[in-house]
DNA sequence: GCTTGACCTATGTGTTACCCATAGGTTTTA
DNA sequence: TAAAACCTATGGGTAACACATAGGTCAAGC
């Protein structure tokens, strides 16, 4: 091993992953190691550092691996990714947003939810009532769906 | 087929769902038809359109298809799923506040991200450099990992 | 009677970013 | 020299479905 080489294990804990990270990111294409031609190991190098450091950057910039995939095949064939990663985050971040106003209304339809269980003693199932404390919160659409038996 | 029997396809049509949901749930033991004797083909009551509507308000209440499985069990042995219901709420409610911060911290990285990009031009990746623009964020962690060749 | 289309069955695959288990070869160290 | 620590390749698991395939069933119209 030439100085500047190591194997997975010593770029996973100077990079702070998992030696299993940096085998997903070979497999995934992120990463392309040369092998020690007597025992088949991997073999990163510095450059290899350097990448993994880009893609923890652009893991925490919400990029996804196959994304960061490609951003860097373009950087590898001299392409400017620039406007690709311009573009990739200017359609995800609306994508963000409204995962998160998911996850708000979710929230707080929990919280009204407890609250109002505050004042709700707990029930034993009979034949039409699975569990009140559920039951007696609306359905996913405002009922408008095909007749059924029950009481809205 | 007796009257209030149905197939998936009805079954789903009338609990405004895909007939692969309802043979989902079917799968993960959370609705468990009758078999037609001569084709084979699932049979659904209108309990099981009750069982339909529980589900979705439960999910609707971020319950997983587990956690669903396992309330009905209660339920259906005559058991008060409430108790479990109150617990599982209580414990889901600050992961998905969690979630929802990590979220939240995630797009306010992205839009000071593009907007600090405004002002930077496009560039072409030299051997030390990959994307500028992502480089100029920070790592996951502030730099405590081991020596490597970088600026920082 | 027969075709056509709509419906059903079972099975398997894909999604995301890894983590973990297994079985076996290699290197390092006590 | 033998254990401990490391490496390899492979495959399975995660959540909640969506979708594709291949083939059986059923209703209606001709
Ligand atoms: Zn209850
Ligand atoms: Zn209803
Ligand atoms: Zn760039
Ligand atoms: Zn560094």
């Amino acid at each position: 091993m030439q100085p500047g080489e190591m194997k997975v294990g010593e770029l996973a804990k100077r990079g702070s992953v998992t030696a299993e990270t940096v085998r997903h990111y070979t497999r995934e294409g992120l990463l392309a190691p040369t092998r020690h031609p007597e025992n088949g190991y991997q073999l990163f190098s510095t450059t290899d550092l350097e990448r993994l450091h880009f893609i923890q950057r652009a893991r925490k910039l919400g990029f996804s691996v196959a994304e960061i995939r490609d951003i860097l095949a373009h950087a590898d064939q001299g392409d400017s990714p620039c406007p690709l990663v311009r573009d990739l985050l200017t359609h995800r971040l609306p994508q963000i947003r409204a995962r998160i106003a998911e996850l708000e209304a979710l929230a707080q339809r929990m919280e009204q939810a407890l609250e109002s269980w505050q004042h709700m003693p707990n029930g034993m199932p009979d034949g039409h009532s699975l569990c009140r404390l559920i039951e007696s919160f609306p359905e996913e659409t405002p009922c408008n769906h095909a007749p059924c038996s029950h009481k809205h």
